[in-house]
DNA sequence: GCCGTTTTCGGCCCGACTGTTTTCAGTCG
């Protein structure tokens, strides 16, 4: 058992425990105990054998030793096993919900014996929960909108989740006799951020016709499959512990540029690509871009080949969603897109002074080794009481710290003074100008009070992005997945201001938390907004989520131009004083 | 359940917000 597979039982333990009542002490060390597993850079299995070594984890001690090796040998935990069985295996799927914690769940199985998402909606229908304590018609309404959130999005897994299946298949997949390309083709291809599930191609000599049974079986002995789908001569599916589909195609060399172009998709894409095909008197089918009178084949073994048989320009995945890409293929006008080489730092990270988890020379050390330029630092503000959030002096004294390391660093790396100020319900910021006027990077984020009525919640940001010493808005467009629930505001009408104001946009490039969909982040290029991407760093590993909020910007076609963390350091100085110049507040001072 | 200039038991981040509560409980970050 893996340590992301072990820190989910210690979690799922955890949230047994909160709802059968238990000692919130006991609870937080299960969660601690989660944290330090997820953490951990070594795999906890390799440690079972040696406890003392088990010890010297943080936040793990004698009992929860016990546990992960437990965990490890049998797959499960006592406690979690013998919680289970008093409730029902179905009921930590109700704390999924948005606004449905320990207590909820727990007052639902007491009043109605309810442990299941169907369950709870059948009880709603019914009128059965009307009466119950905290039960009025607005939770009622807020609960089954949470429970159609829940089902439009079962059944799709976030990118990184299938990331992580993906890099370990390939890995797998690399080590068989007679592979030569592994390729991952599909949603992951085209940097989506949920996939329904994994396509992957590989090519080589155990994939010719006729001789591909053995390297099926040796697919099918993959010990990660929980259920095998479908078994045949050139393709194998199966279900991952996880639910995952994956599908696995063999194919001939020849056949596979024509292959990663039909299943890389999107539908759409492929359908119009068709169709051009057929005007030109070809036919694109997976195996080759063919003559229709005879069958010849036009090009097949790569995509750049199909596609300029097609009067084309190669398309970067990303773009194949017939939103244009085909006559800016043909125009040959396609941007060019951003690439992470184009990013020269990260300007949203958090340190041990906060909540993250590592101290200024670490993760600047960090940055360095990734080859970036310059990073800002940029810890949470005193409102996140619970992240230990700095206040005026706490602040004051950071930049300090912050400056030295950057002194330190000797012309490596810029470390620049930053911080995450949270923008109050009524629009100002939790720390003073004075304080402000310190840093580098001013980042305004939103993170309390999300259920405020959408002219209250635009009123509020337009009103943070205000204050001159703000240069990033951080979480304030409307998404925060972290919090499931999407919050409202009149979106145009903030990015405009942030154009206005020369206020980037962020995206966060945490595939948990993409700030902004790709419609969101078309939006903000029409309205002429500059954009920032970090990935808030809350430890130095985070660093590297980066690549998939790029994919993102790919998707919206943005090219280096538009990302303010693109330009050289001087460059950038030099756009982050303009915000403050621009502004009367400021030069009337 | 973990931790400790306490060696053995007491302390362990907290403030904002929502809904339904007339004084607060539950959820979230």
């Amino acid at each position: 058992m893996n340590n992301p597979g072990i820190a989910r039982l210690l979690e799922e333990t955890a949230d047994l425990l909160e709802i059968d009542g238990g000692d919130s002490f006991r609870i937080r060390s299960y969660r601690r105990a989660a944290e330090a597993v997820e953490q951990c850079t070594t795999a906890i299995a390799d440690l079972v054998e040696t406890p003392e070594r088990l010890l010297e984890i943080p936040g793990i001690g004698k009992g929860m030793a016990a546990n992960l090796q437990a965990a490890v040998r049998t797959q499960s935990i006592p406690l979690r096993d013998e919680l289970l069985a008093s409730y029902s295996a179905e009921i930590l799927k109700l704390m999924k919900l948005p606004g449905m914690g320990p207590k909820t769940v727990r007052l639902l199985w007491d009043a109605a014996q309810i442990s299941s998402v169907d369950a709870l909606e059948a009880a709603i229908r019914a009128g059965q929960l009307k009466g119950l304590p905290r039960m009025g018609e607005k939770q009622l309404a807020k609960l089954q909108k949470g429970i159609d959130d829940y089902r439009r999005s079962a059944g799709r897994f976030r990118i990184d989740h299938v990331e992580d299946a993906w890099q370990a298949l390939r890995s797998f997949l690399t080590a068989q006799r007679g592979v030569e390309t592994v390729t991952a083709a599909g949603s992951l291809r085209r940097g989506r951020e949920t996939a329904g599930d994994l396509d992957i191609l590989i090519t080589g000599p155990a994939c010719e016709p006729g001789t591909t049974a053995p390297l099926i079986e040796a697919v099918a002995g993959y010990d990660g499959i929980r259920d095998l789908i479908a078994k045949g001569e050139n393709k194998i599916s199966f279900y991952l512990q996880n639910s995952l589909q994956v599908d696995v195609r063999l194919l001939p060399a020849q056949s596979h540029g024509a292959a990663l172009q039909y299943f890389t998709g999107s539908k759409m894409h492929n359908v119009v690509l068709r169709q051009r095909a057929l005007r030109m008197g070809y036919t694109l089918n997976e195996w080759a871009l063919a003559r229709v009178e005879d069958g010849s084949v036009v090009a097949s073994e790569t995509e750049e080949a199909i596609y300029a048989a097609l009067g084309l320009d190669w398309i970067p995945p990303e773009l194949r969603e017939n939103l244009g890409e085909i006559e800016a293929a043909q125009a040959h006008s396609l941007p060019r897109l951003v690439t992470i080489d184009d990013l020269r730092g990260d300007l949203h990270m958090h340190t041990h002074a906060t909540d993250g988890h590592n101290s200024i020379e670490e993760m600047a050390e960090a940055a360095c080794a990734r080859g970036y330029s310059y990073i800002a630092i940029t810890d949470h503000s005193k409102n996140l009481a619970m992240t230990n959030g700095l206040n005026e002096e706490r602040a004051l004294e950071h930049i300090e710290r912050i400056r030295a390391v950057d002194r330190a660093m000797n012309g490596r790396i810029r470390v620049l003074t930053g911080i995450e100020v949270d923008i109050l319900t009524d629009g100002t910021l939790d720390l003073p100008d004075t304080v402000l006027a310190e840093m580098e990077i001013v980042i305004a984020s939103v993170h309390t009070g999300l259920q405020m009525p959408r002219e209250a919640m635009t009123e509020r940001i337009l009103r943070a992005i205000e204050n001159p010493y703000v240069r990033i808005l951080g979480h304030g467009t409307g998404r925060l997945l972290l919090r499931r629930e999407p919050y409202e505001l009149d979106l145009p009408a903030v990015l405009r201001r942030c154009a206005e104001l020369s206020v980037a946009v962020e995206h966060n490039a945490a595939p948990e938390r993409l700030d902004m969909c790709d419609r969101d982040l078309r939006l903000a290029l029409e309205m002429g907004c500059r954009l920032a991407i970090n990935t808030d760093a809350h430890d130095t590993r985070h660093l590297d989520k980066m690549h998939f909020g790029v994919r993102q910007l790919r998707r919206a076609w943005v090219t280096p131009q538009q990302v303010l963390n693109t330009l050289p350091i001087d460059e950038l100085l030099a756009a982050l004083r303009q915000r403050g110049s621009t502004h009367p507040a400021q030069s009337s001072d």
